[in-house]
RNA sequence: CGGGGCGUAGCUCAGCCCGGCUAGAGCGCUUGGUUUGGGACCAAGAAGUCGCAGGUUCGAAUCCUGUCGCCCCGACCA
């Protein structure tokens, strides 16, 4: 393709609405364009690549025997209240103003509608249908560019079964596709075992790649594989010593002494030997959370082990059920629940607050002094602690979920009655699951992955091109019939060229616009080596730079360095 | 929805606090010429109802009110 006839609009500068690298870097290098809040136009060159994501895809699917549909993204809202959807999603599900149609924000509505009454015998399944399509979300805050939109493409897919023993088939041929899928694109991935929130259901594995600009914070083993959302993220840290002798408990004055670093600078001791205390309401009553040093309780796991929900109170609360502010409240002689978290169960010679503004006590055994505390995990997994399953180091960052495999079950297909018969003429729902991939994501995420200060650095097989044809001057004729000539023989051979043929672009303009837009490799084509005979290619990732002999060009493309 | 920031030419931004001649710069664009190995140079030019609406004022990009949009943090997130 020749740049010169090209829509290819890259720019110099940074637009002001991009943050991120990949959103910077594909609206520069004139893949995307924005036209609203989380709503993009794919332009050809970042369309050609997304196609190429949809055939790995396709193949994939296809290839655990997956067959493609294409549902409508307009659907009646009727389908939508029978499943109670349309209350689920909320605002979030767009809303037609002048008809009851709803925009679809994913299909389990439409496959079951097409599966009841079509789907009838245990001889019909299983079934894998797929569809690779534009969904709709209202997100309340779209961001970091094609990463949350509110018009975005999905890859989603439904398995039909006669018994769970026929979804856990279907979710483990998923499993596979996805590997395959994300290996074949060149990216860096990790799974995740998650719950499976508002699409109900029990069993679900994340896909995630580990990204500053994630909307999830997970903890990930390198080593053994182990992950985990950091909501519920096990990990093994040191806890509070135990020393031989127990000192008996006393009061310290502590005058303006309100944090855990504080209490350490004023009384020169170490993290570990000191217990935070926060307060929680749960149902209507405070519980005292007792943490390790400085600690953070994590809410999701304090609200696994009370059942219900929790919440932190509120200052003015504090002096009413302590006695004291943030800051001095302690364990000893709480009057209500009081738990901590198991790295605290044996630790003796430790300081808290003492229930008493500008007092904390030391010489604290839990074990004599609060003997009613219970003991759970309570504490959020933090970087370079180890790993539970296998002792390495635990790393926790944050992440951005690229696909996501579900074990619906009968949620969708008793709400709509699809049923069948089995073996024993019996009436049973059909047991689904159901599987997606944001396909503008793995885009995304690819360019998060491979790029550098100049650009983004393409690799087999999602680059646009395979080869950017640049020639220095255009208007010099021998520049110009050996590009035009060199440009014929490339294709001939197979590859992919984008030729910039453009007439009056310096040299440093497309040197500058080559490395923005990452081929592999770059044919350059300039007077002075073409005196000689001679032509350089430059690769991209490595920068490395080689001049070549004319007549071995397509030689030479074939031993790439 | 809470907090913060921004809206001036295709893009990036200055001007606004402290109202005053004809609203600016760089990049990009058009025309002509010179250039061509790391975002060239010279000359001439086109391009903005200063987001929108109302108000204050002799006078508003600038002050006030409202409204819409965009970005960031948080909440939310199959």
């Amino acid at each position: 393709m020749r740049l010169s006839k090209s829509f290819i609009p890259t720019l110099k500068e940074v637009p002001a609405e991009a943050v991120i690298p990949s959103h910077i870097l594909m609206i520069r290098s004139g893949l995307v364009r924005q036209v609203s809040a989380g709503i993009y136009t794919w332009l050809p060159l970042g369309y050609k690549v997304l196609r190429k994501i949809m055939d790995i895809i396709r193949e994939e699917m296809n290839a655990i025997g997956g067959q493609e549909f294409h549902f409508p993204g307009l659907n009646p809202r009727e389908i939508w209240e029978q499943t109670g959807r349309v209350e689920a999603f909320g605002d979030i599900l767009f809303h037609v103003k002048n008809r009851d149609y709803v925009l679809a924000p994913t299909h389990e509505e439409i496959v079951a509608y097409h599966a009841k009454g079509s789907v009838v015998s245990y001889k019909d399944m299983p079934q894998i249908w797929y569809q690779i399509q534009t969904k709709f979300r209202n997100e309340p805050r779209p961001r970091s560019g094609v990463i949350r939109g509110r018009q975005f493409i999905m890859k989603d897919a439904y398995t039909l079964d006669k018994d769970t023993e026929g979804l856990d088939r279907g979710y483990a041929l998923h499993d596979k596709a996805y590997r395959a899928i994300f290996d074949r694109c060149g990216i860096k991935y990790f799974v995740v075992g998650a719950s499976s929130g508002a699409m109900g259901g029990s069993k679900s594995e994340e896909f995630m790649v580990k990204s500053a600009a994630g909307e999830d914070t997970v903890a990930y083993c390198e080593k053994c594989g182990y992950a985990a959302n950091a909501e519920v993220a096990q990990s093994v840290a040191v806890g509070a010593v135990h020393h031989p002798e127990s000192k008996t408990i006393y009061e310290i004055s502590t005058p303006d002494v309100k944090s855990i670093d504080e209490l350490c600078a004023f009384l020169k001791i170490d993290e570990s030997e000191t217990a935070k205390s926060r307060i929680y309401f749960h149902e209507g009553k405070p519980v005292l959370v007792l943490m390790l040093g400085n600690d953070e309780v994590n809410e999701t796991k304090l609200a696994n082990v009370l059942g219900g929900t929790v919440r932190p109170a509120h200052p003015d609360e504090l002096k009413e059920i302590t006695g004291a502010d943030a800051g001095s409240i302690g364990p000893i002689n709480f009057p209500h629940r009081t738990i901590a978290d198991n790295l605290l169960k044996d630790g003796n010679n430790l300081y808290s607050g003492a229930n008493k503004n500008d007092y904390h006590i030391g010489g604290i055994d839990l074990k004599r002094d609060a003997p009613q505390i219970e003991y759970f995990d309570l504490r959020t997994a933090e970087s370079g602690e180890k790993c539970i399953r296998c002792g390495s180091d635990l790393e926790v960052f944050k992440a951005i979920e690229l696909g996501h495999i579900f074990k619906l079950g009968t949620k969708y297909s008793e709400a709509l009655g699809v049923n069948f018969l089995d073996e024993n003429g019996k009436e049973k729902p059909v047991v689904m699951g159901s599987y997606g991939i944001g396909v503008d994501r793995v885009f995304a995420c690819f360019v998060e992955q491979n790029y550098d200060e100049r650009g983004i650095v393409w690799k087999e097989p999602l680059n646009p091109f395979d080869i950017q044809l640049i020639g220095l001057n255009m208007k010099n004729a021998a520049v110009a019939d050996t590009c035009e000539r060199i440009y014929i023989d490339l294709i001939a051979e197979g590859y992919e060229v984008l030729f910039d043929d453009r007439l009056d672009a310096s040299a440093g303009f497309k040197f500058n616009d080559a490395d923005l837009l990452g081929m592999p490799v770059q044919v350059i084509v300039g007077e002075k080596n073409l005196k000689e005979g001679k032509v350089e290619l430059k690769y991209r990732k490595s920068g490395q730079k080689k001049i070549v002999e004319l007549a071995n060009l397509t030689e030479e493309l074939q031993h790439p360095v």
